[in-house]
DNA sequence: TAGTCTATATATAAGTG
DNA sequence: TCACTTATATATAGACT
């Protein structure tokens, strides 16, 4: 590492300092705060996803962020997941195998429960154009993997 | 490095192949499945603490095993999430600093939609051993027999 | 507020007990 | 099923676009 002539590694300067490490602690620094949660977030769905279709899991996960904006992941959707604790884990084994795409519009009410958080999903997705509405897991299964198939 | 007389080490055999690659779809190897589930769902519920912690976000998540098992991880819990959905996602104060351990016993019904979830949570607690009742870091796991109850 | 890039922090697939 | 180990695959902090 001597003698470079090329001037941009006379030091053998580094671009960045790469990934730090950080604590886990409340962010106080509002920009970074937000920076995090959105990335945050997006690995968290892709984690989620990715263990749905590792284990046929089915999934849901409501977070609301530091901008009091509702965020949902839902596999197959969260009103499905609902009703299968609604209906004790989906009874017998078949259920947790069979992805469902997800394609209903969801206003099929199973239950009082599944109707009321519909609502309040569709206003809140009204006044903060929660950005889930048009995400990846709206699409079939085909589009979000690295692969398929 | 020159041991040749293991048969084991000589072209410099490593002890481990590491982390493999493996691709995002269903698992078929039941074993495997278990154990993937199993560590990626602590994974998962760590992730979802580490976002909360840090952007003080309010989070829940509910999920089903390949076996069946419902597990859900809440900050500060799953109610208290639904609940600021009905409400509009109002407040987002500090609680998030605050992991409340869920003691409670949910009776408090804010909705009809929480009441019927909470019914339906015991019910499956009852069947499945549900974990959601402890936070992942402070019981040793839901373990298989270990569990207390 | 979401992508990109780099370097590094973490998560985790396999294997073992 | 949980705990550890090892080597590697991924996630992501910070800076910039």
């Amino acid at each position: 590492m001597e003698n470079i002539n090329n001037k941009e590694l006379t030091i053998c300067k580094k671009k960045t300092m790469g990934r730090r490490k950080i604590e886990i602690k409340k962010i106080e620094k509002k920009s970074s705060l937000q920076v995090t949660f959105s990335k945050r977030r997006t690995g968290l769905f892709r984690k989620a996803s990715e263990i749905s279709v590792l284990c046929g899991a089915e999934i849901a996960i409501l977070v609301q962020s530091p901008a009091n904006k509702i965020y949902s992941y839902g596999h197959p959707s969260v009103e499905t997941l609902l009703h299968r604790y609604q209906t004790g884990g989906g009874g017998g084994g078949g259920a947790a195998l069979n992805i469902i795409p997800y394609m209903e519009d969801g206003r099929d009410k199973y239950d009082e429960a599944v109707r009321k958080l519909e609502i309040v999903k569709r206003s809140v997705k009204q006044e903060s154009s929660i950005s889930s509405t048009r995400f990846w897991w709206d699409e079939p299964m085909e589009g979000h993997g690295t692969l398929r198939t």
